[in-house]
DNA sequence: TATGAATGAGCTTTCATTCAT
DNA sequence: AATGAATGAAAGCTCATTCAT
């Protein structure tokens, strides 16, 4: 478990070092930390002074790098959305939807799965979006900004393929994308905060799909 | 809008009061003014410097009827939850069960709608809560000591009939409730706070209704 | 010396008290220290921490009464301009004139007098006052407000009087003001602040006076 | 406007550079930030920062060459009297002196029009040391060092001439030099500082002058 | 010469809370 | 019941300065 947070950090700290380039070793060592705090404790529980002892930095430190907590917080959150979650989600579209041929359940199972496997490897920051994004305007303003548009652009183009197919009820898409996105943000949060334990991942996603699929199927 | 705020506040009042008889005036005032701070700032940005200001009171009168800031957000929720939203899921399960005569879908559309009305009714309390829920663990633990078993109890008796009415798959009970849980608060906090507006909400609700209803219907 | 100080302080005070009533104590003790630190070390070279600790108090005492560093050295320096320099001038003005019967130099004599033991008695704020005047654009547009227009009227009537007695060649007003004000705030500083020891006031009072009336040639 | 305090800053780092001959680029660059912010907001109200900033410069470039934020100041101020204003009055002294062959008024008022020049040329320096010469002890020794003894001594110097002369009446030099710079700088902040706009400088020179021969009394 | 990185000490201000009245 | 006064602790942030490169 450590062993996957630490690869979670990693994964964050290569979006940001995509970002800005070479970093301080000490700027990188209070990212790390942030992150962690944040994370256990939330944004506002979480003091530059803890950030700072957990980083082995001075807090002046702190400062010099991320002129406000606030700022820290997203320079933590904006590259991993918009370097990571956003390329993935219009790539990953593509691809899945060529690979799945007009399958619209196949389709999703991938992306899904996909999303499932990129939460789990950013956890920490999953976390720290979940709880930040009703209280924190600049953070739910970013995330609504580099999120929505793509999510709907690729829902709606997915959608549109498979509407075509014939296989599915003429649906108004964002009422479907919300109803996904509601479904799979509400088994993240189940299976990863409320009762973590053993989850059965593909079986659970499967049944998501039935839901979905003969929710949505058209009537013979 | 400014009355649908203050009868919401009229509402919690009344549970509060319901729970501990009559109220000092001033500890009234220090309910309301706190309602509303947490719910427009989250309760870390809610300061007693501001409840106080706002309710036209000494910050050392919050300390007399409420002995930390903690206690008195929970003052606020618990009664709601205790008083309004177990008992009224309770007795309506068992109500619209009746009603519905057999009829799943009637019955969980009957749920749908007047938890949505509830909702609507404490809406700056339901902020509250999905704000803090992930962060203060104090208010999580009521919130799941109190309605988890309910929830589930009364979704297990219910999903029997009707699973015992051959109308629906085998399914565990959780997971539906989980599905429909995740389905409901997605249009909540999606009609409510990310884009409030005219939302027609029996005819969303007949749209969740066709997924989950089609989505688990035996095949036959 | 300690005993001026204690009594310009005690001036200090009252000027405030009958600005808002009675006064807590620790509040009282604030304002003595600030007067002190700030006429010592100047307003940017005292923290609020020295004052804290010169009044015996906490630091948040400071903020609970004044909420700002600024604000306390204005709530220090305001009502002494308004309840005492300005009703004072304006009140001297009228019987001095009456008193000098005409006579101009015996006018501007004991006005003069009369300031240099008002500035004496509050010594330790014309210190800050002159320490800060270029520096503090607030403090700066207060006293222009208060000072700026009393004065002006006040030199304006008398010097009215005196013309037209026929004494006194035709001058601008504010050119005579401002000679008037240079030469003494000279005199003060150099002997209050430059060269302390001892100055025999009324010589050099009556000096600037030949000065003022006779100018430095020889007559002939 | 900006033309003028361009020339001020090229004639103050000409002062510098006489002192210490050739001057690294950015260290030009940093004095001439000072020189602004110092003016513009006070010593204490300017952080290295701010400097550095303005002057595009890392913070570091300015401890280099000024090691702290004091001694850049005094260098600054130290060369612009030293150098210029104290060798200035000396000569000009000598000068003038000998122009105004035995005519008292017109010496004076030759130095004063030229020490008006003087002040405008640097004029933002002017600024700063009227700032911060209450406040700041060490800047206050250094200029009473220089200008005191030089100052007394021409002031001595053209008295006695002029005395001897028959034209002036007995006076203690000092309270004479007092008064007359505490004309001339009460007119140099009021022109500049509190009421800039259109000054006849001459004229009002003039009306000092008169004032200083043969005050303010009609003459019988 | 010039700087990016780093910091210890200190700043003003805010916080939830206590207590005497 | 209600409060004005007071506070210890801590908050976020800034400062002038140092140092390795």
């Amino acid at each position: 478990m450590d062993n996957n947070i630490d690869s979670a950090i990693g994964a964050i700290l290569d979006a940001i070092l995509a970002e800005e380039g070479r970093m301080a070793p000490k700027k990188r060592l209070v990212v790390e930390a942030a992150i962690l705090c944040f994370a256990e404790h939330g944004y506002d529980a979480t003091s530059t002074r803890m950030i700072a002892d957990r980083a082995g930095v001075a807090e002046a430190t702190i400062f010099r790098h991320f002129n406000t907590k606030k700022a820290l917080l997203m320079r933590i959150v904006e590259p991993v959305v918009k370097r990571l979650l956003i390329p993935a989600v219009e790539e990953e579209a593509g691809v899945f939807r060529e690979q799945a041929k007009g399958d619209y359940r196949a389709f999703i199972r991938a992306i899904f799965l996909s999303r499932l496997a990129f939460a789990d490897r950013y956890a920490p920051l999953i976390r720290i979006i979940l709880q930040e994004y009703l209280v924190n305007e600049d953070l739910r303003q970013m995330l609504n900004a580099y999120a929505g548009g793509v999510l709907a652009k690729v829902s709606q183009e997915a959608f549109g393929d498979f509407f075509a197919s014939g296989e599915i009820k003429d649906f108004p898409t964002d009422r479907l994308l919300r109803w996904k996105l509601s479904l799979f943000a509400g088994y993240y949060i189940n299976r990863t905060i409320l009762a973590p334990g053993d989850w059965d991942d593909e079986a659970e996603v499967d049944a998501m799909l039935d839901l979905i699929m003969y929710g949505i199927a058209k009537e013979k």
